[in-house]
DNA sequence: ATTTTAGCGGAATAAGCGTTCCGAATAAAT
DNA sequence: ATTTATTCGGAACGCTTATTCCGCTAAAAT
């Protein structure tokens, strides 16, 4: 029988996607992801076929992290609000939070590749529409326990809070200054409570 | 003495700004470029020196005709909000508005090149601070003439605005449905109203 | 009409790109 | 110990990249 795999898998796809994350889908080379990774140029190809379907799967490791960690957030806690605060305050860069500076992958890939490129496009928008979904379906939980208590409706609030957190993700890419972002969070924080 | 151009500078930006806002920086070859400018490599390099140069020129073009637009449409008007309603419901394709559905230049900027160049993440943010800056100034007249009456300072409105503005353009970019986007902007409309 | 200057197009360059291929190494199963 | 299957590293491939160079052309000024 062949030998097993030396490297573990998880952690490469990890790597891949800081790397990606960090320098974008065409500013990242195979040589960028050769030394990154700890792999030869082969083993990367003959693991994961090319840089797009590398990149597809960083993208979907993305994307499921991020659902599970705000899906488990907002199960777990008492007060909704505060999930929003905390999501919201994760955005941006804030001396706060452990900042990370790199932005939002998503977002990153919906700006460089979702124009020309469909999938990239569906799946932008199928993780924009899931995670619309579940806010909207924890906001409608809030505001029959009084945690939140907007006029709006929960569909929007939850479109309101999604278009918020990718507008001052753009901003955290950039390196704006953090208190703009701040003032933004506490003044949509705010319309939650109202 | 020698000859004058043969071709109309300002031309040659507005089509190089097209193309890098359709492609992005990396994904847009000097090939490209010659293809759709129609003007040869030399001519290219002769006039503009490279690439980025190239690159820096479109953006600045574009940073200052959005600029102007906007200011204009804010200094003519007597109605700032319904003005603001235009800003908005230009930042994403709806079946209204002349689609470009090329997203932002500047927030595509952003993302693609502001993390890593910081030449182009301080274009970004002077760029952001001074419509911030515009919105709320115009804001504040609006109070007092009691077009808009929100609880909420000048600026916080401006920035308010503005990410959402970069929002909805993130999402034009990957061609999200725009009856969400629709639905922001209605709610972040009603937000200036009280 | 001649000179001068610079635009122009296309070829050339060198480096980098994504991808493929191959022989050596390796480890599990027989 | 031998077989088998697959990883691995590095060389090689062909193509594209950004950039430069050069000879030709064209137009303004003398």
């Amino acid at each position: 029988m062949a030998r097993a795999k030396e490297f573990d898998i998880e952690e490469v796809e990890d790597k891949a996607l800081s790397l990606f994350w960090e320098k974008g889908y065409e500013a990242c080379s195979i040589n960028d992801l050769v030394q990154k990774l700890g792999l030869s140029r082969s083993s990367i190809y003959d693991t994961f076929g090319d840089k797009r379907q590398l990149y597809l799967r960083a993208l979907d490791k993305y994307r499921k992290s991020v659902l599970e960690k705000m899906h488990d957030a907002l199960r777990h806690t008492g007060d909704i609000y505060a999930a929003f605060e905390t999501f919201l305050n994760e955005s941006y860069d804030n001396p706060g939070n452990n900042s990370e500076i790199k932005g939002c992958f998503m977002v990153n890939t919906a700006t460089e590749l979702g124009f020309a490129d469909s999938e990239f496009s569906e799946i932008v928008n199928s993780n924009k529409t899931e995670i619309e979904n579940m806010f909207s379906h924890f906001i409608h939980q809030a505001k029959q326990s009084g945690n939140i208590r907007s006029e709006l409706s929960d569909i929007t609030l939850a479109r309101l809070l999604y278009n918020t957190m990718t507008g001052l993700r753009v901003a955290s890419r950039s390196k704006a200054d953090f208190a703009a972002s701040q003032d933004v969070v506490t003044a949509t924080l705010a319309i939650l409570k109202r």
